[in-house]
DNA sequence: ATTCAATATTGTAATCATTACATTTTATCA
DNA sequence: TGATAAAATGTAATGATTACAATATTGAAT
């Protein structure tokens, strides 16, 4: 992506460095990551950051559609800069959650039926790929 | 449903009055309840219950998978006794959660791929059916 | 460049859901 | 009916998130 700025911009977002950094963050780690993630990390590059403006920042970006946050482990939001509809993948095993690049037929079929649809979430659970291998490997 | 004890005991679980009760609100009540709702409605007929059995009896059933936790809107777990591979429709305008009964065809391609898959969760957000009259008659 | 008002950042305190834990009670089985 | 393992209960602790007041910064007008 790139152009921080000009997306801020374009919504009438001021520009201020810690959402610089946030963007950046989220644009550059695929990890969906969690606030303390963003926070821990982007802390020893930029000591005054608040973990209160991390959350400010992420609501934010929240409300102008240029993220979102994902209800996937239950205990903890994890964040997304993807905005194209997508899936995930949790491993059990390692915890992280990988992207998925299927899309959805049912999307239509509920729409038809009158639905009026924002948001679709969708996310497996299961052994990743990696993870299967290290157990084979241990066996 | 209705034997909810042959199937705890089917589970090898102690039968007690609260995850009867427990068992028996979730399959008369397809509201996919918070800890909170299944709590306080059932403490009205059992002064005695603790929030804590509402949580330890879930928890339990949930490791026996009985029912699943879900978690749709971010901020507190619902719980669902259907087992059966469905999505939801969570309404952004009244907050309910509805169950839809879509098959998903991307399952099979995921494993084709090799991910070992144990559990799928999908939803929708936007606005039920009955919110779009509801918003059409108040214009 | 300077000023100013609106907005963002910061740190602390409060909240809310969930979990840990010790004690009492109950279910099950011999 | 008693013994024992497991469950229920109540309170305290935890952890993520939110509320809020004070300070700092951004962006626009001058």
């Amino acid at each position: 992506m790139k152009d921080y700025i000009n997306l801020l911009k374009k919504h009438n977002l001021k520009i201020t460095p810690q959402r610089l950094a946030i963007l950046k963050y989220l644009d550059t780690h695929y990890t969906h990551p969690t606030v303390d993630e963003i926070y821990n990390t982007l802390k020893k590059t930029n000591p005054s950051l608040s973990k209160t403006t991390v959350y400010n920042s992420l609501e934010i970006l929240n409300t102008h559609h240029i993220i979102q946050p994902l209800h996937i482990t239950g205990h903890e939001r994890r964040y997304d800069l993807r905005k194209d509809i997508h899936h995930h993948f949790l491993c059990r095993s390692c915890g992280n959650i990988q992207d998925l690049d299927i899309n959805c037929p049912n999307i239509k079929k509920i729409q038809e039926q009158g639905y009026n649809i924002e948001e679709v979430h969708g996310y497996f659970k299961g052994i990743c790929l990696d993870c299967q291998k290290r157990e084979e490997t241990h066996k």
